[in-house]
DNA sequence: TTCCTCCATGATATAACATAACATTCGCGT
DNA sequence: ACGCGAATGTTATGTTATATCATGGAGGAA
């Protein structure tokens, strides 16, 4: 995990992006889970680590953390989820599962999947595509 | 439109679903938009039908449709739209254009695109998939 | 230095989305 | 009439997200 942050703060020295404390705070705790949190039970964690706890802060750093690519937004949990590979143009795909709740991030863009293929027939031009699956993960399967 | 409340109608009478006044005119709000509406929107033109117009009679009446596929959520909005294909075991896609807001239903379903193959890869087993793109529609883009 | 500007944060308030919980009504079968 | 279940009525509250204005602090220009 430090390693990733370890990585997010290259990249932002390298193309001068400010992570600041509290940004880098809530980056430190997307990563340390493998399940979506959501903004207001990071408030509660930053308000633990003497952060100031009101609903903005979470929000700002959230937009930051999304914006660059460090963390994405889970749009069915209404929550968020730190990056795998921060920094990288990429194409995720995320597989939440419903016994556990563990989130993972796959990449989408493959040869056999692509959104904008169906679109294309639509004539829709893709910008940005949100790929999110419910279901069992490998280890609940297992205990099943 | 009128033809797919129809198709609805006697969808529900076959499977002993209850179609009752409040839901079919959700439905009927949804179909006569080629746009995501939010709760309260409808909840607003429900009142404007003589309905009551506290916030469980929209997600009472919402909750039935998406369940029974007349309907579905769009997640990124937070708002409903109606189902072009009711009643039908489907995989949708949708395309929400950024500038005129449409939202278009597409089948994700082809041999080209499958949230499972992405999944299995990962050992997930994929109940339900969202797939939601934002970009340009076709109209928008030859305006451009 | 002084001033200005930009960016980030502090702080208050409120908007927007969603559900819990309990009461009531009504059709239907017995 | 009675009991049951499905749907609706009603009140209250929980949860998620943003608007707005004020404050602070680093860095550049005069």
């Amino acid at each position: 995990m430090k390693k990733n942050i370890q990585e997010v703060e290259n990249y932002c020295q390298q193309n001068g992006l400010n992570l600041t404390p509290v940004r880098r705070k809530v980056l430190e705790i997307l990563l340390e889970k493998n399940t979506a949190i959501g903004a207001y039970e990071i408030l509660d964690l930053l308000r633990e680590s003497g952060f100031k706890n009101q609903p903005p802060v979470a929000y700002r750093a959230l937009d930051f953390l999304v914006q660059n690519g460090f963390a994405h937004k889970i749009e069915q949990l209404n929550s968020f989820i730190g990056c795998m590979h921060p920094g990288k143009d990429h194409s995720p795909a995320f597989m939440i599962c419903r016994n556990c709740d563990s989130v993972s991030e796959e990449e989408a863009l493959t040869r056999n999947f692509s959104v904008s293929q169906i679109a294309a027939k639509a004539g829709f031009t893709v910008e940005k595509a949100v790929i999110e699956a419910r279901g069992l993960c490998q280890s609940c399967s297992d205990l099943a």
